[in-house]
DNA sequence: ACAATTTCTTGCTTTATGTCAAGAAATGTT
DNA sequence: AACATTTCTTGACATAAAGCAAGAAATTGT
């Protein structure tokens, strides 16, 4: 049993109700990966094959929008899963680009690897399931949050449930999330 | 074999690719529902079972926001699918509610029944997996489309690509779905 | 350690959208 | 048909955030 993946069978374990052998099976199945502080995991018009567990670091996707500007539009805390759902599951070219804004080390699966686990592994269904569905799930909360609150807000909310992400990236990367310009952030942070 | 469900055996078959038998096998283990004007197929603090072919009609998910009004977080469409992710996936109560805002006619999976077919049916699995990646990716799109259009820019989209929603909702649900007043919209409307 | 680059702050001005309120138009109900 | 209710429009005013620009501070590369 490799000692690096501890926190990856936890992580499954604390997903979805299996037992800690078929966790371990799981994370039998995923590869040590690493990326340092810049590298991209994925950069568009490329074809994602990367689904990654996220033990140590700080990740984030951008888009390009019609002026060229980058967009920040989601941030990978450590002990998470990483993917670009449109390209890695359909198999199209991304428009997305997932780039580590710290070292990173993590575990990884590809397409074909998942599939097969998919169709041959109850448990992990279920677990493949379960973070698509909390992906989802974040997705449509920020949604929400984008409609029924400020940017003020927003920017609090994500101060005090993410300090890590102030810590590492850049102001303008937390702007074009909070869907503000960095004049704006830098003014909110004053207060 | 039923002949209203010749629709959903089509929109399964658009949506992932395996044979005309088993897309009629997955389609006759759904049953048929209607809806009225107005009903309620999920009320929030209820918890969902409901996995919906919407074959006709039109319907919204709504929450209530602090101050308690409601904001329209989602048009569907006939022809697609329709469920409360968060609730239905977790068991947990919901804090959307989906109503009807035309007489809608579709076919229904429970949980349960849902669950069964996706550990029994490969063909299902890759059906409700492609469900849940499309669910996704245009929650993300939405998100994307919030950042970087402009109010009158969505208006223009959402008229362009789903001009029923302007024939059958009314203002304020349409406002509240692209995050301005109604005042805002009615302004809109009037260029 | 220095220069080059990037990031952050700040002031001034403009613009989009919100708030509140009132009346008109449409819709639903008996 | 008459009334009540909801929806839509419009005006006057307030405000949050954008755009632009310049300088200060921090980071990075050599």
């Amino acid at each position: 049993m490799k000692l690096e993946s501890a926190l990856l069978t936890n992580f499954i374990l604390s997903t979805v109700p299996i037992s800690s052998i078929e966790a371990r099976e799981i994370t039998n199945s995923f590869q040590p990966m690493k990326l340092k502080k810049g590298d991209f995991l994925l950069r568009e018009t490329h074809i994602s094959d990367d689904y990654i567990y996220l033990e140590k670091g700080l990740m984030r996707t951008f888009v390009h929008d019609l002026d060229g500007n980058e967009i920040t539009t989601d941030f990978f805390l450590e002990n998470s899963m990483v993917f670009e759902v449109t390209s890695f599951f359909n198999g199209v070219r991304s428009e997305a680009n997932i780039q580590a804004i710290t070292h990173c080390t993590g575990f990884r699966l590809s397409y074909q690897e998942l599939n097969k686990l998919f169709h041959q592994k109850s448990a992990f269904r279920d677990f493949g399931r379960a973070i698509l569905v909390k992906a989802f799930m974040a997705s449509k909360k920020r949604n929400y949050r984008m409609i029924n609150r400020t940017a003020e807000q927003r920017y609090r909310e994500l101060l005090s449930t993410s300090p890590q992400i102030f810590h590492y990236a850049p102001l303008k990367h937390i702007a074009s999330y909070l869907g503000i310009t960095d004049s704006t952030l830098s003014r909110l942070r004053r207060k």
